[in-house]
DNA sequence: TATTTTTTTAACCATTTGGTTAATTACTTT
DNA sequence: AAAGTAATTAACCAAATGGTTAAAAAAATA
């Protein structure tokens, strides 16, 4: 009765995710998302109504994607070194299949912030409790004005980053060689797990270099 | 003769770059630009051409602002870290000016990195020559395998992944407070200068901790 | 097998949107 | 001031696009 049914839908969603990570929402076309699936336009109405909500269903999707590591890990009782580093690694495989994501997630955060409310909820993931869990592992976090959200921009910014400015970074720097730029990825996740431990050691000192309030 | 004509380009410009940053090239309208600039659609048209070329304008224009700091400092005869510190200020202060930027410029990159070509060449600065004046300054660099490419990465990552993240780290982290957020972004600025001193030290030193290479 | 329900499609429709045109206004030049 | 040129506008146009509809095909039910 509904296995076909079931059948389109997720082809429908997978087309919709193709284009729509690819193009963005505005960018997108229902006739091109109706064509990558090989099925008629008039069905992707039938089965989401409308263009947002299809999109609605992808984004939702793709953030689950991404929170999903974090939800399974956070309540783990591994170091934080240890902890970021699956972080890290995961999301360094993740980008690397999935090139567009970074950029495209975003993009369409900031096309639209709102929409994030809604999804933090249906996320089983409460932000408080990132930073809770990481205050909890490393109870002197902070001492010296490196506070979780710093530490969490930190390695989120060298993790991510590459991949967000990815088509900028592998043509300027590496002769826009798709190979070369993986090499390049991966040994930042091999020198990260190091930076990460000597960064979490700096957090629980006291006033050391890194001290930041100098000027409030 | 076309000192008004002057005048009214600089309008359309303006108001094209506010439209497109904010939207995008796609879902930017034309309509919306002329309202903004309070001149009629025709205009521009008749400055313009086309919407591609009036987009090529604003984001060549865009691009130089962006690049302009590099190309003025990188030949200066500034140590690394001091110079590092010069560009991170910069853009701290610059996308805190202009929040949509950061965004912006790599999704339009993403959707058409061709462009980047064409723009690289009419900008005054090679990208070799970074990385180049890097290795001069720290003629060591990368005995430890972190090389120039990896600081750049590591430096803009730090730097400017909490303006690109800004909607969903402000949220999540501070409440979706502008002024919180703001002193946080200011925070970082400072203790980057300590991360970037001892990151150069670490890149000259070999084999330490921080040895990338071993999986390879 | 006959009938009812669900899925799929081709043809349409209304709106939006980038772009054009012909006329008007403003400005220069002589 | 008259004539010529450049800037500006209102009205229009064609193509693209999200969405609808009515009919056909397929599947489920009786």
């Amino acid at each position: 009765m509904n296995a076909l049914k079931k059948e389109t839908e997720k082809i429908i969603i997978e087309a919709a995710k193709e284009v729509f990570v690819e193009k963005g929402l505005q960018g997108a076309r229902m006739q091109e998302i109706a064509d990558r699936a090989g099925i008629n336009k008039a069905l992707l109405h039938y089965y989401f109504r409308s263009k947002d909500k299809l999109f609605d269903a992808i984004f939702e999707d793709i953030m689950s994607e991404m929170f999903v590591v974090v939800a399974k890990n956070i309540r783990s009782d591994m170091s934080l070194p240890d902890l970021l580093e699956v972080f890290v690694k995961f999301y360094n495989d993740f980008f690397q299949k999935n090139p567009f994501y970074p950029q495209f997630i975003f993009h369409e955060i900031w096309q639209n912030p709102d929409r994030l409310s809604e999804i933090m909820k249906s996320q089983q993931i409460a932000p408080a409790e990132i930073v809770e869990k990481i205050q909890q592992k490393v109870p002197a976090i902070g001492n010296s004005g490196l506070t979780a959200q710093h530490m969490i921009a930190n390695v989120l910014g060298m993790t991510l980053f590459p991949h967000i400015a990815r088509p900028l970074f592998q043509r300027v720097f590496f002769n826009n060689d798709d190979g070369e730029y993986a090499r390049f990825l991966n040994e930042r996740t091999d020198f990260l797990k190091a930076f990460m431990s000597v960064m979490v050691q700096g957090a629980t000192t006291l006033n050391d270099a890194g001290e930041p309030d100098e000027d409030f």
